[in-house]
DNA sequence: GGATGATCATAC
DNA sequence: GTATGATCATCC
């Protein structure tokens, strides 16, 4: 019996394109059967399946260094779950949320700028009620924030960063940011993380992550396909 | 139905 | 705990 090797890491942007067209309109099952993936029934235990076979198949660095997807194109691979009318189920994890030691922190040099420089989007047909196996991978392609776009992820980044560095973590919730938001981002409620406090102390808190709001990813979603 | 808060697996 | 990959579960 053979099977494919580990893909190799693409070499340009046109070879990570061509295997990106390649496993258009495939189901996620196929995939996965081609490459000897395992498949789980849910996605209960498996939250990153879709986005690790993914990486698998597009020969993405694996392992969990904070780099982007394909370092040597400087870019980041996001999969993002539609409906059947093509809106973003989910919102979109970017990074974790710094929340000490932020002086010197600017727009320029953060996180969350770096990870949205250049980013390949993949949707993928997720409703609930189609099982992993069967959700359809649909047409990715590449994306750069226009203007507008990064103005708006730099005012939340920047409303939020502050707040964060006059010790208001414990005040934002969900709620704050125009199209990008924070939310817990951890293994459970019990897992802390070093804060700025009142007063400029150090508290325990839940560790956050910066995530896009669905809105702003459905708006990416328009500009691509026009919808 | 959609958004916010909570959580799961794995590597190190 | 942090970082990778995210979706689940619940509340409005």
């Amino acid at each position: 019996m053979t099977f494919p090797s580990k893909p190799t890491p693409p070499t340009s942007i046109a070879q990570l394109m061509t295997r990106v067209d390649a496993i258009a309109g495939l189901t996620l099952g196929e995939l996965a059967a081609h490459y000897h993936f395992k498949t789980p029934k849910d996605l209960l235990k498996d939250k990153g399946w879709i986005g690790q076979l993914i990486e698998w198949v597009l020969g993405a660095s694996a392992g969990s260094r904070p780099e982007p997807d394909f370092p040597e194109l400087g870019i980041e691979l996001k999969t993002i779950p539609i409906s059947y009318t093509g809106k973003p189920l989910e919102t979109t994890y970017v990074s974790v949320t710094p929340l000490i030691n932020l002086q010197n922190a600017t727009w320029q040099n953060s996180v969350v700028k770096k990870k949205l420089n250049h980013v390949l989007w993949l949707p993928i047909l997720s409703e609930r009620d189609i099982r992993p196996d069967q959700r359809i991978i649909g047409s990715g392609f590449l994306w750069q924030p226009t203007a507008l776009q990064e103005a708006q992820l730099r005012q939340d980044w920047e409303e939020l960063t502050e707040m964060i560095a006059l010790g208001e973590i414990d005040k934002i919730n969900g709620k704050y940011g125009q199209v990008m938001q924070i939310r817990p981002k951890a293994a459970n409620a019990k897992a802390l993380t070093n804060a700025i406090g009142p007063n400029g102390s150090i508290i325990q808190t839940l560790p956050r992550g910066y995530y896009l709001k669905t809105h702003f990813t459905q708006a990416i979603l328009s500009q691509q396909f026009g919808l």
